[in-house]
DNA sequence: AAACCTTTGAAGTTA
DNA sequence: TAACTTCAAAGGTTT
């Protein structure tokens, strides 16, 4: 219950960004920037994931955001920023938001003149993204309006029925509305079939995955063991329960839109380093542009829980997904990521981290606005605190602590 | 081959 | 309720 009344948006905890929901509520009516114009985000948004998905029978508080949303006629929606193709094996279902235009995201962006990309791995240079084509979809001239839509599974095709009613011969990815109303009206949440593992389209959901054979002969030659047949009944159930993963947050969806981006303006390709990019670089968006992705990602969670109504994130810790516990490597206080000089790059239009295993919890969960709510060892951080006007970006520089 | 690294945020667990 | 933990993506690196 909790959970759901801190999905459904009405009893955020405080963001990270006092701003957020502010800006953000006018905005559950309105997907239009304040000049009036369906913003690219929520306009290619809206588009593409809400088209025909039920979500007004339930009692989510964005209900009519959701409405409104799935509202404005095509005449409405500015089509030249639906370049999407979702490639099936890398791109998240609730993932048409990563249609973005890059123009609203200017922060840290590349200047135009930076050098065309080069696939790291075949060294074939890349062509630029399209400034309206997420990278994550490399289209071949004309062929946008050839390629499945992202959302497939959602939005018709043409000729098709829009909600075939699967059997057990195929398994969803998602189900499609016909059959997450069907299983919301007539399954209590955990008893919701788990028959979407695969799309119509036979494409396995990436954000569904079910585990693999060689877990599960791993698991199998355990039980041979020591199993009885509660457990293997048990070990049964969990061999068809397909992974359902988390919705992602915004900065997850923040990353999954910028990566390629960060990727191709500099040398870096380990994804570590990538993401301490990115995650500068997330602080350094403005709120209204966070904000952006905050509701994207609110979006996200409500879908997921129109699609997987008893799904639970305690579904994917260790154990219920059969994953080793992980291990940690031991870093030593005051160890100096190896990194480091990486970011001395100057693509990356930022300056050097000097202690990249300084913690930024505080001012990540509070924001720069409420410092009061920071703890202290963070406060003392901050005050010690380097700021670069040029970026606007604060760099902090003091010793690593472990307290936050 | 599997875990690690690295980021932020959501959500779960623990004390 | 605060603090802590896990997982979500990504892919090169390490074990």
């Amino acid at each position: 219950m909790l959970a759901a009344k801190r999905q459904d948006g009405g009893l955020f905890k405080g963001p990270p960004y006092p701003g957020y929901p502010f800006i953000m509520i006018p905005d559950l009516t309105s997907p239009y920037l304040p000049n009036g114009s369906l913003s690219p985000t929520a306009r290619t948004y809206l588009q593409m994931k809400w088209p025909l998905l039920d979500v007004q029978a339930g009692s989510l508080q964005s209900r009519q955001a959701l409405k409104d949303a799935r509202s404005p006629s095509p005449a409405h929606i500015v089509s030249n920023k639906v370049p999407v193709v979702q490639h099936p094996h890398h791109v998240h279902p609730l993932t048409p938001l990563i249609t973005y235009s890059n123009e609203h995201f200017t922060p840290g962006n590349p200047p135009p003149h930076l050098p065309a990309d080069v696939d790291p791995k075949t060294g074939i240079p890349r062509p630029p993204h399209p400034p309206d084509i997420s990278p994550y979809y490399p289209l071949s001239p004309g062929t946008v309006g050839q390629i499945p839509h992202p959302l497939g599974w959602l939005v018709p095709q043409q000729g098709q029925p829009v909600y075939p009613i699967t059997t057990g011969g195929f398994r969803h990815p998602y189900p499609t509305a016909l059959t997450v109303n069907a299983s919301m009206s007539r399954f209590p949440p955990h008893m919701v079939p788990p028959h979407h593992s695969l799309h119509t389209t036979g494409i396995p959901h990436p954000a569904i995955v079910t585990p693999t054979v060689k877990q599960e002969s791993s698991q199998s030659d355990v039980g041979s063991l020591h199993s009885s047949k509660h457990q293997d009944s048990k070990k049964e159930e969990e061999k068809k329960k397909p992974h359902i993963k988390k919705p992602l947050n915004a900065f997850m969806l923040y990353m999954k839109e910028m990566r390629a981006k960060v990727v191709a303006e500099c040398t870096l390709k380990e994804s570590a380093a990538i993401n301490q990019i990115l995650g500068r670089r997330w602080h350094a968006l403005s709120r209204e542009e966070q904000a952006k992705y905050y509701e994207l990602a609110r979006k996200e969670r409500q879908l997921h829980m129109q699609l997987y109504p008893g799904w639970s994130a305690r579904d994917n810790y260790v154990g219920s997904y059969g994953k080793k516990k992980k291990r940690k490597r031991d870093k030593q206080p005051g160890e100096t990521n190896e990194h480091s000089e990486c970011f001395l790059n100057p693509c990356l239009s930022l300056p050097p981290i000097t202690d990249l295993s300084a913690p930024k919890k505080c001012r990540a969960r509070f924001g720069l606005d409420q410092q009061n709510n920071w703890c202290g060892p963070c406060r003392r951080k901050k005050n010690g605190a380097r700021f670069f006007p040029l970026t606007g970006e604060e760099e902090e520089v003091f010793q690593p602590s472990r307290t936050c």
